[in-house]
RNA sequence: GGAGGGAUGGCCGAGUGGACGAAGGCGACGGUCUUGAAAACCGUUGUGGCGGCAACGUCACCGGGGGUUCGAAUCCCUCUCCCUCCGCCA
């Protein structure tokens, strides 16, 4: 969500922020919901004013009441009555309009609920994921001596990734990990949760998976991404489509008090997308599936620091590619592959030989105070100082299957056998090879 | 799932439909006293909206929403959460 301060100073400047990104919002709407508003309260609160007074007296009155007597009491009777039906009619007008003024605010807010964040100065313009902008590439391809296979011919013939049996039990785009397939993806979680809290600083969570529409709305989910969540009518509980969804509302409607900051969480999660938007992309191996697992890493920051923190994410997320020895590219989006909440993000993709492809293995944003406002989360700058809107950061730290499809394809064998990177190995029981 | 009990400021805790943004206490902050500290005493001590350059004014907020009333922390309905007991359960 937009500061709606500044979309009132604005507006000239949010509008052409949007035409950039490529997108519209109801930006004339916001701003005539805005002044309808604040014209309503203030006549509203004018009649409330007027009702204070007056019930305070008749207060008064009452208490005189009791004590008068023959015409002095006939008189203060009277006054008393018209008083009350003076009021009678002042709490109707109170009433309807703050009909109104319900009616208007409930559209305000949804309104303001569909702006996206705005993009920062440093971000590229671009139409779309064509003119994203490759920053760096770390690490050489390895040269093969024979013609590599993606994984998903590697994976049934390994045994450690079953796809038949995955739609047998729940469908398209489901699949089955098997014997090491399974402890593959068990020894990366472990192993890269163990690097970000014993090396990069962050703080291990474990949060719900399932969350309530509240929580969606907060991590600017919805309303661009309804279609894309599982849910659960009956509790009206939703299966995260990420750890960044419950990490954001870990300090919903908190006000962090000073030298809270920055706080680092790094969490662990299955994530679950329906991929409806995609529907026909990917349709082979486990590039794009419903169920996969994610290590995510989440910040909470002051604002002038939030840049730095983005930076050194994005780092933390390298460290993981360079440590299994993967090739990788920092890409940074333009401002029409931005998405939702980010004011600047970069995506991290590894290489992969066998289907010839740079997989994004992890996005990394700063969302600034998008989220912060949607959730409510602030801190105090200082002791007895206002308290503000937070920066927040997120990013994959990796995303699971991809990962491993990039370590199948880069670490197989002429024989179909696949290297256990070496990092992995004393989460993998010592073996060196799947065979 | 069943039966009861509860939710008031940073915390504890009072509150008869009008004097209540709310007693009292604790804590925190400022001050007096003191060489310094403690104690004692005095004072300050929430958030947000709207208007205003500002001082300030005004409105809202006693778990959330609705209702009754001229007027609600107080009465009614409803939801959520917490506690106790019973049942079930990894």
């Amino acid at each position: 969500m937009l500061d709606l301060n500044f979309i009132r100073e604005h507006p000239a400047e949010v509008k052409e922020a949007l035409r950039k990104l490529h997108t519209d919002a109801p930006i004339d709407a916001i701003l005539q919901y805005d002044e309808e508003r604040r014209q309503l309260l203030t006549e509203s609160e004018a009649l409330r004013a007027r009702r204070n007074a007056v019930s305070k007296e008749m207060g008064t009155l009452q208490r005189q009441l009791k004590k008068a007597q023959g015409a002095e009491r006939e008189r203060l009777q009277s006054h008393f009555a018209e008083m009350r039906e003076e009021m009678r009619q002042v709490g109707e007008r109170i009433k309807a309009i703050e009909e109104r003024i319900n009616d208007v605010e409930a559209q305000l807010r949804a309104a303001m609920l569909e702006v996206p964040n705005l993009p920062h100065e440093s971000v590229p313009p671009g139409a779309d994921e064509s003119e994203n902008v490759v920053v760096r590439t770390e690490g050489e391809p390895r040269a093969f001596d024979f013609e590599p296979l993606p994984h998903w011919d590697l994976g049934p013939m390994l045994g450690i990734i079953d796809f038949e049996r995955g739609v047998k039990i729940a469908g398209t785009r489901f699949y089955v990990l098997k014997g090491w397939g399974a402890r593959l993806q068990r020894a990366l979680v472990d192993w890269m949760l163990d690097l970000h809290v014993n090396e990069h600083g962050y703080t291990e969570v474990y949060p719900p998976f399932l969350v309530k529409q509240d929580c969606m709305w907060g991590a600017g989910q919805f309303p661009k991404f309804r279609e894309n969540v599982y849910y659960d009518t009956e509790d009206d509980l939703y299966l995260v489509p990420t750890a960044e969804v419950p990490l954001t509302n870990l300090h919903r409607d908190e006000v962090l008090e000073p030298g809270t900051l920055p706080l680092y969480y790094v969490a662990h999660s299955p994530c679950f997308r329906r991929e409806k938007m995609s529907a026909g992309r990917d349709t082979r191996g486990i590039k794009r599936v419903h169920q996969f697992d994610k290590v995510e890493m989440y910040k909470f920051v002051e604002p002038h620091t939030s840049y730095d923190e983005l930076e050194a994410m994005v780092n933390d997320a390298e460290d993981v590619c360079r440590r299994l020895n993967i090739p990788h590219r920092v890409v940074q989006m333009c401002t029409g592959d931005l998405g939702f909440q980010a004011a600047k993000k970069y995506d991290v993709e590894m290489w992969a030989p066998g289907c010839q492809e740079w997989l994004e293995v992890s996005s990394i944003s700063n969302c600034e105070a998008f989220q912060a406002r949607r959730a409510n989360i602030r801190y105090r700058p200082a002791k007895g100082e206002k308290p503000q809107f937070v920066h927040t950061l997120n990013g994959s730290g990796l995303a699971l299957p991809r990962v491993i499809i990039a370590i199948m394809e880069n670490y197989q064998q002429a024989d179909g056998s696949i290297v256990v990177p070496e990092v992995l190995r004393p989460y993998m029981g010592g073996i060196t090879v799947i065979k």
